[in-house]
DNA sequence: GTTGCGACTAAACCTAAGTATGGTCCTCCC
DNA sequence: GGGAGGACCATACTTAGGTTTAGTCGCAAC
């Protein structure tokens, strides 16, 4: 296992830099993009095989992986799936010396960044990298706002949630209470107290968190 | 120019039948490929060009278009560069006889449904079909929406259309008073103005519409 | 030059939303 | 058996939202 970094300014590795992890069989292979990745200021951890990878703790920053289509004892194509079905959703980047169409397209359909075949410019792959990194970054934002939305609203009763998602359908509150079968009263109370444990500023606000969770969607009961 | 549809039941072509757009030089290919689709109940019409099928009005119903890589004046890649830049945004499909991996990456990175080595198995084929109708499909029913909101947006007055940024980033009436200097019975004229113009039923509504138009976002002046 | 429209405002009025305060009833848990 | 918490409701009150009617001002098109 192979750790690089920027020498230039002596930085320490904050926790918010990115990591490109690299998983190839062969030593030289990984010596030579760790020596790429770090000549451009990035951390780089390379492994093995793809067994390894999953030992290593999943690291809580911006990420991307590098990875061959041929490993050792399961596929490249198949470790992307195991991945994915896992809820591991690291961008991945494909390296192969003798890849064919079918299995690219699988890859790419897949979600996976790029596919470079060897050889390759180093300014493809850094590009590739910039990409996946980027797109992970993204990624990581929106499952961390979805993430607090979520806890927020499990810490709503069932009462709330289902008063939450008729006023955010646009209901006004003697319609909810009529809907649902209690006094108005009741309801600007359920709300209130919405408003609070969401920590919403407002009802726009509201209704934009009701739209991330995909609330009056799938949920719950629709209403017309 | 072949066109080919399901005999089964006389049923004549609704607008609403998706359409299967093929482009190959070779005429055989053209007719296998129609018979193939004709067998399943598509709509399928050929071409032997790029230019041809340009010259033919784009259909209003989902469609799909395959594409083989090697055209005779325009590489199918750059074809499908071409309709991107154009705005057409119709699903593709690539056929290839040599295709390579760089060209498959391209191809799928710009959108491509599929790209298919031949000799191909119907299936593969129809199945991404399938894939690509659906895609459209779905395409079509939210850029419908899209441009209807957009000409319900347009029909607002400057104004107006500040105000409705103002209201649905959460702002009170007497807020957005201050902020652009009026009296709050003006705000409370151009929101009711405003409802009535974009056909909202109710201001979650109106919240909803302006986060599919991307009001607050890119446009006008951000708020604090 | 007047007609139309966008922007603005006041007064009067009504409905909707939101906030206490205070209390009942029930269930689950220690 | 005594909390704790969820759901419920009433009264009273304040603020916010929304309509109607009626009118001013400025500007651009006909």
């Amino acid at each position: 296992m192979v750790t690089g970094r920027a020498a230039s300014p002596p930085t320490q590795a904050s926790a918010e830099d990115p990591i490109v992890f690299v998983i190839d069989d062969d030593a030289s292979v990984r010596d030579a993009l760790s020596n790429l990745f770090r000549s451009v200021g990035l951390r780089t951890v390379a492994f093995g095989s793809a067994h390894e990878f999953l030992q290593h703790k999943p690291a809580d920053v911006p990420s991307c992986l590098i990875l061959d289509i041929r490993l050792p004892r399961l596929s490249g194509l198949d470790f992307q799936a195991e991945l994915t079905k896992a809820g591991i959703h690291v961008p991945i980047i494909f390296m192969t010396g003798h890849g064919d169409i079918p299995m690219t397209v699988r890859a790419m359909k897949a979600g996976a960044v790029d596919f470079l075949t060897k050889p390759f410019r180093d300014q493809d792959m850094l590009d590739a990298v910039t990409t996946a990194i980027e797109r992970d970054r993204n990624r990581r934002d929106k499952a961390k706002v979805l993430a607090n939305l979520r806890a927020a609203f499990a810490s709503l009763t069932p009462r709330e949630r289902q008063v939450m998602t008729l006023v955010t359908a646009g209901l006004m509150n003697k319609q909810v209470a009529a809907e649902i079968g209690v006094a108005e009263i009741t309801v600007k109370i359920h709300r209130g107290q919405i408003m609070r444990k969401m920590a919403a500023k407002s009802l726009p606000d509201l209704v934009r968190m009701a739209e991330i969770l995909g609330i009056g969607r799938a949920s719950g009961r629709a209403q017309t």
